[in-house]
DNA sequence: AGTCTAACCTATTCAAGGG
DNA sequence: CCCTTGAATAGGTTAGACT
């Protein structure tokens, strides 16, 4: 049924029948190592193709100037998952940076309360002492961890993904916490123009 | 404002190569 | 033979030039 089909088409439109021989022997083929190196090393420079390179590569590694564009277009594709897996492990051990001192300080508060329940003086009293002391609103731990995360939270979401800051290893703003022991980072990053949307 | 075009993106296909 | 990788394609979006 398919071949009746092709038949007809060829029979129809000679030049499909020469594309269609073209393609047939026209098999993919892989790039050389040089071609590579040299297509990766213009990347690591600008992640961008301007038709001046484009053409200067094409004519360098003897390609056609669309597969110089094609290979560009896959590449920055390719950097763009990792960059999004680099993320997603950095915030994964940030999450649980903060998970691991909310538990901590939720401990210290335990034995705390367990300390006062010694003492014969209620938590609720405590509070009201505190309160009077510092002239200030109580807080309890929870409250203010999940405020801590929620911030970082806000804070990632506020920046503008495009720029990457946190892949970049820029630290949070948030006070207290100190994110600079995240994981580490790519070992090398290409020029991102500032106007680089992906 | 509408149209055209080039360049780009994402998703997908498919050939080549390795285990 | 199956799986992974990467070159190539399809189809959609966007920005800029032009009328």
């Amino acid at each position: 049924m398919v071949e009746v089909k092709q038949q007809e088409w060829t029979e129809t439109f000679p030049e499909m029948e020469k594309m269609m021989n073209y393609k047939n022997q026209e098999k993919k083929k892989r790039l050389t190592s040089e071609q590579m190196e040299s297509l990766e090393s213009s990347f690591q420079e600008e992640i961008k193709l301007d038709p001046q390179r484009k053409m200067k590569l094409s004519k360098e590694l003897g390609l056609q100037p669309r597969q110089i564009a094609v290979w560009f277009q896959n590449r920055r594709a390719r950097w763009k998952t990792k960059q999004l897996e680099h993320l997603y492990d950095s915030l994964k051990h940030q999450f649980n940076v903060v998970s691991k001192e909310k538990q901590q300080l939720q401990d210290e508060v335990m034995k705390l309360k367990a300390m006062l329940k010694e003492q014969g003086c209620s938590s609720s009293r405590m509070q009201c002492y505190y309160s009077e002391m510092s002239g200030e609103e109580t807080e309890t731990v929870e409250s203010t961890s999940e405020a801590a995360l929620l911030c970082s939270n806000m804070e990632i979401k506020g920046k503008n993904h495009n720029q990457f800051n946190i892949a970049e290893g820029n630290c949070f703003n948030l006070e207290g916490y100190n994110f600079n022991n995240s994981v580490p980072l790519l070992p090398y990053w290409p020029n991102v123009p500032h106007n680089y949307q992906p």
